[in-house]
DNA sequence: AGTTCCCTGAGG
DNA sequence: CCTCAGGGAACT
């Protein structure tokens, strides 16, 4: 579930109680999944910067290495307390000297992804970071157009992060009703008018969804803990059987690019 | 490009 | 007990 929105929420936060000190201690749940041993190499290193690429949270030290967190489905990324327990759920510890901030990882159902990069020149050799598409909130018009070209369904290509970072199941079904789009629509028989109100549609909730600190669907929680806001201004998502708030038409719940999808059948019109 | 699987908790 | 939730890798 977290989405650009989300993950750009946990940045900005981690960033807002970052640290300067050497890292002291790390401690590591060692499970098949999260196995990785390497990142209790990084005592003695300081974070310089957290930054983002799609999904990806980037934690950066001072002495060029990376450790990449995505969060997949349940991930949480918190600055907590030294007297913070541990659950069954925390894979990782990062404690600081002379700090009161430890970096904790929790992860429920362990969808989520820690890999510690040696440099910034082997994280973007890597196959799964070079292939990412472009940043929703930089993406120009005409690059945009230009991505939607091919003849799948436009839920499928917002969803692919290789053709666009950032998007969930959330975000797409947001969108796509703001913009009026059937989510089974083949993304190049979209005419430029439909095109262009999906690109406003997609900068506008995104921002806004930012502005909100994300949306607390099941377990998001921002970098502080607290919930993010913009779950109140969800039209479609979750809203099956609701009345459509444009135009009270019920609003249904399909099956498309193996997720389930809510729409407003008379809004979104599939045409051909 | 579509399908399966990973993983756990919530809800029926 | 069963089904569902879904990001992304690894298949086919």
């Amino acid at each position: 579930m977290p989405e650009l929105p989300e993950v750009e929420t946990i940045v900005r936060g981690l960033r807002r109680s970052m640290p300067r000190t050497p890292l002291s201690r790390v401690r590591l749940k060692q499970t098949k999944k999260f196995a990785s041993r390497p990142i209790a190499s990084l005592v003695g290193a300081k974070l310089v910067r957290i930054t983002r690429r799609g999904k990806n949270i980037l934690i950066w030290f001072d002495d060029g290495r990376c450790l990449a967190v995505h969060l997949g489905m349940t991930g949480q990324l918190c600055w907590t307390s030294p007297s913070y327990r541990p659950d069954r759920h925390t894979h990782l510890c990062l404690e600081f000297t002379q700090s009161d901030q430890v970096l904790h990882f929790r992860d429920v159902r362990r969808f989520g992804r820690l890999k510690l990069y040696p440099s910034k020149a082997r994280l973007l050799a890597e196959a799964a970071m070079a292939k990412l598409g472009p940043e929703p909130l930089r993406i120009s018009l005409p690059h945009f157009k230009e991505l939607l070209g091919r003849r799948r369904m436009i839920k499928a290509l917002l969803l692919d992060q290789s053709v666009i970072v950032g998007f969930g199941n959330i975000y797409t079904d947001e969108v796509l009703f703001a913009a009026r789009i059937h989510p089974a629509q083949p993304a190049e028989s979209l005419g430029p008018l439909a095109v262009a109100r999906l690109y406003r549609a997609m900068k506008r909730i995104f921002k806004q969804a930012i502005a909100a600190g994300g949306s607390s669907i099941r377990d998001f929680r921002q970098s502080d803990g607290q919930l993010g806001r913009f779950q109140t201004s969800l039209k479609v998502y979750q809203r099956t059987g609701k009345k459509c708030l444009r135009c009270r038409t019920k609003i249904q719940r399909l099956i498309i690019a193996g997720r389930s999808t809510h729409i407003c059948p008379a809004c979104q019109l599939l045409d051909s």
